[in-house]
DNA sequence: CTGAAAGCGCTTACAG
DNA sequence: CTGAAAGCGCTTACAG
């Protein structure tokens, strides 16, 4: 591996160090750390300014590893998410970016896509760094991944899914199938496809059901036929489409349980010569802005993730007592579901 | 602040270390340290056997900031955009990891809008974390926020954008700015408009004036009245399509320098009810997987986004002999790209 | 191959 | 308020 070296091949000006401010501006090294500390209040005595006029002047920045080593912490989140390319995840994680940074935190992210090996690596990696926490966007339940963390002690919490007895913070997700089938039903829709996600994942089995609630309770029943198990991905999500419009009998409406997914039907129906909005109703989950710019915008069940960043963190700074929040998602109903015209 | 604590109200459990290692595999800490070193080559001898099960018994993982503040280097490459949320820098961000950790270094990834102010925080912060390099994909040519990094004699290169001077890696924008246009022309278009993206940024700058150079070679005029200026985000796409589209001689045909701004083009076009692909042509910039599943997809210059990544590391490592890589663009062609029906 | 020792840049009791 | 000293967990000449 090639050392990095400046532009001039020269290997790196030496940062400015405690030390070098601490010669110059004539005081012990102690004392410039007390000064610079930014936890202590701020002194405003004579030295004081003049340490900090000096730090400035040299272009002094505190190697944060150094400091942490020594204070015994890293002030550092660590956040885990499939991808940084679903648009989701990427908003998440700046939301959780931004409330960690509000309260004196970095965050650092990895992603693992879907794969189990990948994510053990991640965190791994992440704690490598000795991240004080750790947030997890990607918890499965047919694996446990956070044994691990669970053994070293490390405060973790889950967002968006959980595993039913770690910290998690999630969106109601049986409430939020629920209303996106009962909104379908309302409009007059009996027959709704649902293109259903992973059965490892929390928030997919938890929109099935509350699809399958909305439906018995209207006094329709579940058709395995039009429940077509998925992945994540928009691939899947159009395959998925296919089966369905591809039915004898085909539904007038589809429940897609990711944007993503709703997306990937959207493209199946072309493929069809169907038009959502027209021809037949859609509904995603996780309203992200693209969709709602779409000629035929995507209804959408929406989940605030500022409000689940602001939970995560808070839940794991806090006292843990109240160990899964649920928010209540909404509707957001767009050209995308139409009533039946039959 | 409170202290991370863990579910059950404790602190963390201390972390594994060498020490801890070395006691029970009954041997000196330097020795450990070597057998665990991963740039060494692997021992085979009974120890180094013997060390490698307990630390993996004991759980143990190398403290990077110990390791690295020893070692004189973090290993850590900091990355710079100004939105996750951004596909396309979500897409460079996650090709940009892979090609690094494929050389054995990790990521740190920091958003700072296009704020100016945020920009210089965020690699403060970055730069506390002593990050060997830096890529940034933010970089202005209306301010110079890498002259501090030049006096640190970090190694940085720029992505996507340049200063002309700095090391970067980037898209042949004029050539891209051409191409766009040049196709628009072809399909006999004659009024065409652009979407223009900020002056201060090198990328928009190019592309405008190959959208110029394509105009004069086709025997046209520049009309500064179909060249609109804008941010780069959604809505100022949105409020400059909308003053195209009322112009009393509206274009035929919308080159938008962004597919962030060929969105906002296709939501102020809705409001006039005006279709892209029927009612006049659309073509973006940097293609993001949703662009192609819209029901007229937008056309688009590609950039591949993987080379890029790829190229930036390299210079981040290399003799930086060549200090400006310019990818050339490729056009992609779609429905929203119609010929022109006067 | 092995271990004792110094030191990376910082923080923090401890004593003045 | 100040400074000398110890130590966070690691790596690396140095000597055996």
């Amino acid at each position: 591996m090639n050392k990095l070296t400046n532009s001039k091949g020269s290997t790196n000006t030496l940062p400015v160090t405690l030390k070098d401010v601490a010669r110059v501006a004539g005081v012990s090294i102690s004392t410039v750390s007390r000064i610079l500390d930014e936890r202590l209040p701020k002194s405003k005595s004579k030295s004081a300014e003049k340490v900090r006029a000096v730090a400035k002047n040299l272009g002094y920045t505190r190697d944060v590893m150094a400091s942490s080593l020594r204070r015994g912490g890293t002030g550092t989140i660590g956040v885990l998410v499939p991808h940084l390319t679903d648009t989701v995840m990427a908003i998440l994680y700046e939301e959780l970016a931004k409330v960690a940074q509000h309260n004196g935190y970095f965050t650092v992210v990895a992603t693992c896509g879907d794969s189990l090996e990948e994510e053990e690596k991640a965190i791994e990696s992440l704690l490598g760094r000795r991240v004080d926490g750790l947030i997890l966007a990607t918890s499965r339940l047919d694996h446990n991944s956070t044994g691990k963390l669970k053994d070293l002690g490390i405060p973790y919490t889950l967002a968006l899914r959980t595993d039913n007895e770690s910290a998690s913070v999630v969106g109601n997700d049986i409430h939020g199938g629920y209303i996106a089938t009962r909104h379908l039903l309302d409009l007059g829709h009996t027959r709704i496809g649902i293109v259903a996600g992973p059965n490892y994942s929390s928030n997919s089995l938890g929109r099935t059901k509350g699809y399958e609630k909305a439906l018995i309770e209207a006094g329709l029943k579940f058709s395995p036929q039009l429940c077509i198990q998925s992945r994540f991905d928009f691939e899947s999500g159009e395959a998925a489409g296919h089966v369905l419009f591809a039915l004898e009998d085909r539904p007038t409406a589809i429940f897609a349980v990711t944007d993503n997914l709703a997306l990937g039907v959207m493209s199946a129906a072309k493929k069809f010569n169907l038009l959502p909005g027209k021809d037949f109703a859609l509904i995603g989950y996780n309203d992200t802005p693209v969709l709602s710019m779409l000629p035929t915008p995507i209804s959408s069940v929406h989940i605030p993730l500022d409000f689940i960043a602001y939970k995560a963190i808070e839940l794991l700074f806090g006292d843990r007592t109240q160990n899964i929040v649920e928010v209540m998602p909404s509707l957001i109903p767009r050209y995308s579901s139409i009533a039946y015209k039959g």
